[in-house]
DNA sequence: GATACATCCTCTAGCCGCTAGAGGTTCAAG
DNA sequence: CTTGAACCTCTAGCGGCTAGAGGATGTATC
């Protein structure tokens, strides 16, 4: 039987964050010492590795959960849990695509600034002015 | 002079974005009607501008207020402004790096899927296992 | 058995950058 | 003078944690 603590270590998360996804039900409540403190077993210590994996590759905590659910019955078709990663890589191709336009922005404002003063900075009068962008880059979110 | 919601649609800023803004010191306090609506001049829609424009290439709201600053004083130098760029790019960088590898995973992850049972499931194999990764993908905040 | 002290507990509040809604007031057109 | 769109303030919520207060428990050592 695992401790918060150590099964915080073993997997990389804060404390308060396994107790944040107890609450929200993601995490089942463990076991209990006399005392009041949380033991875990290794098939907790399992679901909080795939919370956290998942995490890492960017699914939100809704998506995961609906994987979990999956993973929790076996026997069920498996293209609901191939939709849901289609839905994450084709989220972070958008995003890599938004980056990418953000990123030719800066550096183009970043070569042009050369170093006197800020009335006439580059930097700045680029921020100021959306016209000298060669890119579109309207959403702001995400 | 302009209302609210007339600057909420020049510059593609909800109403009560502005107000957040306001709120925060990012936008000064604007005039008022003897009826307490706030009315704009075309500097605040100069300002709020730049605020998006900002926004939509990613910086922060802190590095934003460090980079209005700049701008309202223009007989400074301007390696400043050019520093909080350079982060900003550095940011964009990594954060691109991290998408990229995510990507690759996700991609594998999705094509090994053959459609049968969850049980068999690769994309949620991998989730239960790092260890079929190919990349490490640490952090998950950014 | 006492003591020390690391770890645990609950609870509340805060982070960013908004967004939504309740409930009420003002403005401008007809 | 009436309508109704737009305005006002205020509070609370989103995701996904994170921090801290103030107190209880568990374990190792003497």
């Amino acid at each position: 039987m695992l401790t918060i603590g150590t099964l915080s270590k073993k997997t990389g998360t804060k404390v308060q964050t396994i107790r944040y996804y107890e609450q929200i039900g993601l995490m089942p409540e463990p076991g209990r010492t006399e005392g009041g403190q949380r033991r875990y077993d290794n098939a907790q210590l399992d679901r909080l590795s795939f919370i956290r994996h998942s995490r890492q590759l960017g699914f939100s905590l809704d998506a995961i959960r609906e994987l979990l659910d999956l993973s929790d019955h076996p026997n069920r078709p498996c293209h609901e849990a191939d939709a849901i990663a289609r839905r994450q890589l084709k989220q972070v191709e958008q995003r890599m695509a938004r980056l990418k336009a953000l990123r030719t922005e800066l550096k183009r404002m970043v070569h042009e600034c050369s170093g006197g003063r800020t009335g006439d900075c580059k930097v700045l009068e680029v921020l100021r002015d959306h016209s000298e962008c060669l890119t579109e880059h309207e959403e702001i979110g995400a």
